[in-house]
DNA sequence: TTGTCATATAAATTATAATTTATATAAACT
DNA sequence: AGTTTATATAAATTATAATTTATATGACAA
């Protein structure tokens, strides 16, 4: 993958939260869409996306399903994001 | 700002391209438009996104404008996201 | 002071993606 | 087997952003 499909992937705000989330761990579909308080298709759709780029992993417990990171660089990334633009002062323009 | 504003504002193809280039240091808006091969226009628009976020300064020089990334901590993390995509083997299905 | 080069701006258009709504699947418990 | 719970999928809708086109500004040189 490149840096832009990379971005692409996670510049969304559901898709975003949703990362945020998981960065403490794996998660069901259930506890994600409680947490983020969006409507359980949307965080799946999305989970999809995110598994289809290899961005999260999904394993099978009963009837749930977990969903995790699927790297540490990835989960190091996103906290750098975070920390960086703490940094800044600005408020971003894009909407 | 936050992390899902910095995402937002580099996420789209034409910035990042951009950044990328900025990323070797200061350049004229001609410069870029020559480099990533888009009407000047649209660089110039997207200059000013990326400077109103923050994200990159310009100083004047003759009938110049010569911009650059405002700060190390963001170009860090563009050269970030440029290795940790790389090591990833999925093609990203977001477009 | 006129012409040219570099950059900026604004409006119109086009492209793209997110969300909602409705429904399907699949596992576990009765 | 039938019901409930958890998750997934697909189509339709709505929202949002990128690009193009046309034009303006501002600095410098002739």
């Amino acid at each position: 993958m490149d840096g832009l499909g990379l971005l692409r992937c996670i510049c969304d705000e559901t898709r975003f939260g949703i990362l945020e989330e998981l960065g403490g761990g794996e998660k069901t579909v259930g506890q994600i869409v409680q947490k983020i308080k969006r409507d359980q298709p949307l965080v799946s759709h999305h989970l999809r996306t995110l598994k289809e780029c290899g961005i999260v992993s999904s394993r099978n417990s009963g009837r749930n399903v977990m969903y995790s990171i699927s790297s540490r660089h990835l989960s190091d990334l996103i906290e750098q994001i975070r920390k960086t633009s703490h940094e800044m002062n600005d408020v971003c323009c894009v909407r």
